[in-house]
RNA sequence: GCCGUUGUAGCUCAGUGGUAGAGCACUUCCUUGGUAAGGAAGGGGUCACGAGUUCAACUCUCGUCAAUGGCUCCA
């Protein structure tokens, strides 16, 4: 007999080479049902894999991520099995679950294929699940292995058998398919009700940008139709979301091939839009204690080369403008740091003067490969909320600490109320892909740590995602929807201030060199708002709103009284415009809500006799009649509250 | 930058080897209407750009540019 400890402490006794399958039977047949896979000894296990001596066993299904895993994982082998019968002496690479569904990458050798084979496919892999095949795990040598694969022809996955350590290495085979794989996997496919291939891509072998470019299939599997249909319809909600087509269609901004491409022109309201976000911005920094500086646009090549940027991107930066006369060469600014670090050092600085805070939404720009720009999420002209701490080491936790206040605060105003932290730290055994001492990165990484702890941010570590001069903390929000976005980032620098060679005078008397935080809460205006856009669906709260209501007279004879209306709420400093189009209210009220604007009051021949308003909300119904001043009170509360 | 897909009116899209269409938007006129589209008329396109094939190209072929889905990259 072993004992099996399972997730609520409880120890239950079965036969040796138990099956964590005949466990979740002998728990509850609906369980058993369910059960997708499980992990033994902290280890996910096959169902179906013997237990041979006492153990811990967790079950899993649908409702656990790593159950997800396996059944995507599985899932794959499905779509690779069916598309191997269908296109056969193809060679397979890898194929992984990911965060929603899984892909493999193939290599058709000299088939085309494209999104209307899926269809094809699809049905393939449904006949294959009706088989009810049966997945086998299969254990071979390294030989063995290799063998089956030069049989096959299929170099890539004899280069990932060649990449594995001596010893055991296993098999999974259902049907005709047999894949290199660790597992584990379903017992078979029975589980996997609905299917859909969403796309295809190109994706290089390995990641590897030289080396053969497979066809890449994203697919999606789900243990019920209807969450295949849920998911559908968030992908068309995504859609109808997406920041490019809102921003087109609410007149935000735009891109013209004529001044350049991955250069965004913001229209009126997305200029209105983003400058109230700037200001809201302004005005929380300066209770922080920044102060605001303004920096030309370009830069002396020197100064780059002091920050360590030229030698860094030089090559891979928009080529320097240069002087006629002197030939003087010039880069378009990249960034605001090295600028910011000339002003402080434009004169002696006192340890009384630190913590120096020096706040910029400064345009920078950057040359991102064409095949990478995206609306306003990758761009090649952005403006970051950037600022730059210069501090003592006693400071550095403090003020760490406070710009993660900062940031929380803007999270909570925006609605932002799902975010992860993530720590990324430098990759010890490549560090030449970075500058500055060991010491320093030590220091750095610690502080960020520490404040991290003290402000009981629950965070990730991520070795290998520093940025080549320090450490740094970033923000990645979860919109309405549920998508993740990387937005604000604070990094901890020691390297350039010892790189412009910055100094202050300690009470001490003596010269001690400041430390720089780098910090941007929104990240870049273009890609906040790109986010912003998406998480509200272009109904942005009521302070942010281009404008805020709609007065819709009746008819043209009551156009003055709406301008009386209008007049009145402009005074107290609220958003209106009036439709005094000759259209019918119905249209009127039907534009007004495409166009997302938060309130309409609409006024006729009752509202002028009493002297009253019809209010109604975007996306409600008729709120009835009210005093204007009620109702400036209603828009003016909601805009206080949103702001608190 | 690489691979795939796409490019027709301001927007969303139909269409054909014989020099182009719809809806919305726009302009004008009629209508003065009470909670998501009132009616009529009109203007608007080198069918992304450049070459080639053809009697003839918006349509077929090649190239360029751009958009788009990914990959690689991201100070």
């Amino acid at each position: 007999m072993i004992h099996i400890t399972l997730p609520d402490g409880s120890i239950k006794s079965y036969e040796q080479n138990i099956t964590s399958y005949e466990v979740a039977l002998s728990i509850s047949e609906g369980l058993a049902r369910n059960v997708l896979a499980a992990i033994v000894n902290d280890e996910v296990w096959d169902l179906h894999r013997p237990i041979q001596s006492n153990a811990t066993l967790r079950l899993l299904t649908w409702d656990d991520e790593q159950g997800k895993d396996v059944f995507w994982h599985t899932s794959a082998h499905l779509m690779a099995s069916a598309i191997e019968m269908l296109y056969p002496g193809i060679k397979f690479g890898i194929g992984p679950s990911i965060e929603v569904g899984f892909y493999y990458d193939i290599d058709f050798m000299d088939y085309t294929i494209s999104s209307d084979d899926f269809k094809k496919i699809e049905d393939k892999m449904a006949e294959l699940v009706a088989n009810k095949e049966k997945i086998n795990r299969i254990e071979v040598t390294k030989e063995e292995a290799l063998k089956y694969f030069k049989k096959k022809n299929d170099e890539y996955k004899i280069e990932l058998i060649e990449g594995l350590e001596e010893g055991t290495i296993t098999f999974y085979k259902s049907g005709e398919f047999v894949d290199l794989c660790r597992g584990p996997h379903l017992p078979d496919m029975s589980p996997i009700k609905a299917i859909k291939l969403l796309s295809l891509a190109g994706a290089y072998w390995r990641g590897d940008e030289k080396r053969k470019q497979l066809t890449r299939i994203y697919a999606v599997t789900f243990p019920k139709k209807k969450l295949l249909d849920e998911y559908l319809l968030l992908l068309e909600e995504a859609k109808k979301r997406d920041h490019r087509k809102l921003g087109k269609e609410l007149e935000l901004f735009t891109f013209s091939q004529t001044v350049g491409v991955g250069l965004p022109i913001w229209l009126p309201k997305g200029a209105a839009l983003r400058e109230r976000l700037e200001n809201f911005l302004k005005k929380v920094q300066k209770e922080y204690g920044y102060q605001q500086v303004i920096c030309p646009h370009i830069g002396n090549v020197e100064l780059y080369k002091i920050s360590g940027h030229y030698q860094k991107y030089g090559q891979d930066s928009f080529r320097p403008i240069s002087t006629p006369q002197e030939g003087e060469e010039f880069f378009l600014k990249p960034m605001n740091c090295p600028h910011h670090c000339e002003i402080y050092s434009c004169k002696p600085r006192s340890y009384k003067d630190l913590p120096l805070r020096l706040a910029e939404f400064g345009t920078v720009y950057r040359y991102e490969q064409s095949g990478e720009l995206h609306g306003l999420t990758r761009v090649r002209g952005f403006t970051q909320d950037d600022a730059h701490i210069f501090c003592t080491p006693d400071q550095l936790e403090d003020e760490f600490c406070k710009v993660i206040d900062i940031i929380l605060y803007i999270f909570k105003t925006l609605d932002f109320k799902d975010y992860t932290v993530q720590i990324s730290l430098r990759d010890p055994d490549n560090k030449e892909k970075y500058i500055g001492s060991d010491e320093n990165w030590k220091k750095a990484e610690k502080a960020i740590i520490d404040a991290v702890q003290k402000r009981n941010l629950n965070a990730v570590i991520e070795i290998g995602e520093a940025a080549f001069y320090g450490p740094k903390l970033d923000f990645m929000v979860r919109d309405a929807i549920g998508r993740k976005w990387q937005l604000g980032t604070i990094q901890v620098d020691y390297n350039l201030p010892e790189r412009f060679d910055l100094e202050y005078i300690g009470s001490d008397n003596q010269k001690h060199r400041p430390i720089m935080i780098h910090r941007a809460p929104f990240g870049s205006m273009e890609r906040f708002i790109a986010v912003l856009i998406e998480h509200t669906g272009g109904n942005f709260p009521l302070w942010l709103a281009f404008e805020q209501v709609a007065i819709l007279p009746i008819s043209d004879k009551y156009i003055e009284y709406a301008q009386q209306i209008a007049q009145q709420l402009e005074n107290q400093g609220i958003r209106v415009t009036i439709d005094d189009r000759s259209e019918k209210t119905g249209k009127k009220i039907r534009d007004a809500e495409m166009q997302k604007i938060p309130y309409m009051i609409i006024v006729g021949e009752k509202e002028m006799e009493n002297n009253t308003v019809a209010v109604r909300k975007h996306g409600m119904q008729d709120m009835g009649s009210m005093q204007l001043d009620a109702f400036a009170q209603i828009i003016n509360n909601e805009i206080k509250n949103q702001l608190s």
